[in-house]
DNA sequence: ATATACTCTACTATGTTAATAGAGTTTATA
DNA sequence: TATAAACTCTATTAACATAGTAGAGTATAT
């Protein structure tokens, strides 16, 4: 799995709308200044979250964006998955186990599955809920140690 | 962590090269064929592996090439961090914890740290001794099954 | 001598990444 | 109803990585 600029925006993203899930919406400006990207290319990356029906928006003068589903029904491994495709180390790994004529291949393939399941075991059993209350935590630490 | 097709041949010679310990030197165009690969190609990654010091070569008639090493005492990991460099998800894995004043990347570093842990876990435990086992095994079930 | 096999450097086509640019659409509100 | 604020959509680009290809050079057994 290798996180690219793009994943790692639309993770922070996700968890800005999580971290304000309930309030009012998320503009893309604001969002941009916290999680410190630049405001076009989050606008490319917002547009993809809504067509993978991770996100909403409202246009207008008071638009913005805010999550489609509650932030604990929403795991790291959905937004990586969906932003950055496949997290299999080698494109391979779901080949299916028929006859394998080729040993070189075969003997790998068993490494690449444990890696693809150990990484999906971390991934896909984090939700942003869990991380809203770490980040929210965190800043909250973070008031009080100025 | 991303294995590209360098480091995906680079780890079929070396199995290859395990394959041989002890027996005569293997020559290029011979392990090029056996694992499918392009023979200019390969000529690079040997070359590559020769100065990581897993290999070693003679020139001349009959030249070619052999590990370095036995087969037990190298792991995939060596051979693919070596070649297709780290193999954490994102850059930022390996920095210090220090003060952590952004909250967001704070936030997702325990999860690469954890995907990097659960990746080395796999990739460090296995050597080309036993891989060289697993393929031999599989090489002679092939034998039979024609 | 010479055939065989490794060594080394340079080049290239293709694709991906990380943006940037700009015109267009929607909506609240003064 | 004009307008500012905010989302929408398409195109373009610079830089870099990947997966090779090409070719000249060096070493060595026979």
């Amino acid at each position: 799995m290798k996180i690219t600029f793009r994943g790692d925006y639309a993770l922070k993203a996700v968890l800005d709308l999580a971290l304000h899930y309930g309030d009012e919406l998320v503009t893309i400006h604001d969002m941009a200044q916290r999680i410190d990207a630049p405001v076009k290319f989050l606008e490319q990356i917002l547009l993809d979250l809504k067509k993978g029906g991770f996100i909403e928006s409202r246009r207008g003068k008071v638009g913005g964006f805010l999550l489609s589903k509650p932030p604990y029904n929403v795991t790291v491994g959905d937004v990586v998955r969906f932003i950055d495709g496949s997290i299999e180390p080698i494109a391979c790994v779901k080949d299916k186990y028929v006859s394998c004529k080729d040993v070189y291949k075969c003997v790998f393939r068993k490494i690449w599955q444990d890696v693809y399941e150990a990484t999906s075991n971390v991934i896909d059993n984090v939700t942003f809920g869990q991380l809203a209350i770490k980040a929210g935590a965190a800043e909250h630490a973070l008031e009080y140690s100025i």
